[in-house]
DNA sequence: AACTATACGGAGGGTCCCTCCGTTTGTCAA
DNA sequence: TTGACAAACGGAGGGACCCTCCGTATAGTT
């Protein structure tokens, strides 16, 4: 079990008797579904009758909406974490630039989820900056190695270049490429060296 | 008179009586302010109270939320337009970055209409498409000068920077240093030389 | 002053988020 | 197995919000 996922089980309580942990992972399930299928932002009330359970049990595990979506998040976000743990050896630059872009398109098949999270990304809610350790716990040495290798300029932190890229993530277009060439901009930055 | 103001008037149908302008304007002023306040998503009956007139009226001159949205928007448009042409004949690197780091001000300050606005942003929206158009006009000299100049690479589109620019506008952070940062980043990206 | 097109205002319908609470069910000890 | 109870279920309904409809009021005209 990763360390997100321990997480989401300590602070969203998952529920102990039988029936309703299988709730929970039918409301999950049922939700990552509704979400997958990029509907907009789906009522709560609808991924409850999908799950097959009352609305009021899917309060019951998840106190609000913001909470589902976080419950999901934290799934992703672990996902995403393991992809960066998996590369090692390669060209730094490479690697740091092929990890944002699988990162992009991760969230590019769950644009309705990441758009909706997106919004509610404060620096205040706990369970999110724990998430942002993990991912920056995943992403930073990546960074830090392409700016010893002196592929990518120092004097950039990496916690701005990965609200840069979730900003990029978040814009609405119907062109895939685009989202692409306005990421390949904004990396390149990295590699621009101010005159000293 | 402006050409998106124009244009507000041909496609937002402006009321003739002299009651209905009033009131046209009480509403605009009303939301303008709450906006101002950013009081995150106001209430169109919080807006019509305010504006002292019955939630039937306002949705007499605005069809819709959005619509309310995008009347004000195109007040905000033609100012930063205008603001791009009042520049000229400086170094034109330094013109392009102040012009964004203006628009980037500007919008910090309208926080919640701007990250509301930018949601439903879509390409299909008429009106939106000609605000864009706008503030090409306006944004894509500076761009196309500092290329010329040398200041700016030749391969990027000035739609892919305003977008980019748009979504880092839009991150939500209580750190505007951080935003600017960001731009910062991100604008040098421009001045990045892919080795040929 | 009378008339009419125009505009006003708010009741109410629909949707969604969420709460409350009576009912059901899993679990465990006897 | 059975009885008891904490835990969980489900859905009615409250509240907020967006928006529609339509009876009433009024600006502008004759």
């Amino acid at each position: 079990m990763s360390t997100t996922e321990a997480l989401a089980e300590t602070l969203v309580t998952r529920p102990k008797r039988a029936d309703a942990r299988r709730n929970y992972e039918k409301v999950l399930a049922a939700a990552r579904e509704a979400f997958a299928e990029g509907g907009e932002s789906t009522a709560l009330e609808e991924i409850a009758r999908r799950a097959g359970v009352g609305i009021g049990t899917l309060y019951r595990h998840f106190p609000n909406r913001q909470a589902l979506l976080e419950a999901l998040y934290v799934n992703e976000v672990d996902e995403v974490c393991r992809s960066a743990a998996e590369l090692d050896g390669g060209d730094p630059w490479e690697e740091l630039n092929g990890w944002f872009e699988g990162l992009m398109g991760y969230f590019a098949t769950k644009r309705a989820l990441a758009s909706e999270l997106l919004n509610y990304l404060d620096h205040d809610a706990p369970l999110f900056q724990t998430c942002r350790v993990s991912l920056y716990a995943a992403g930073e040495p990546l960074l830090k190695r392409a700016q010893e290798a002196g592929a990518a300029r120092a004097d950039v932190e990496f916690s701005e270049v990965m609200q840069m890229v979730f900003a990029i993530a978040k814009v609405p277009t119907n062109d895939p490429g685009q989202t692409e060439r306005m990421l390949r901009i904004a990396l390149d930055g990295l590699r621009y060296r101010p005159e000293a």
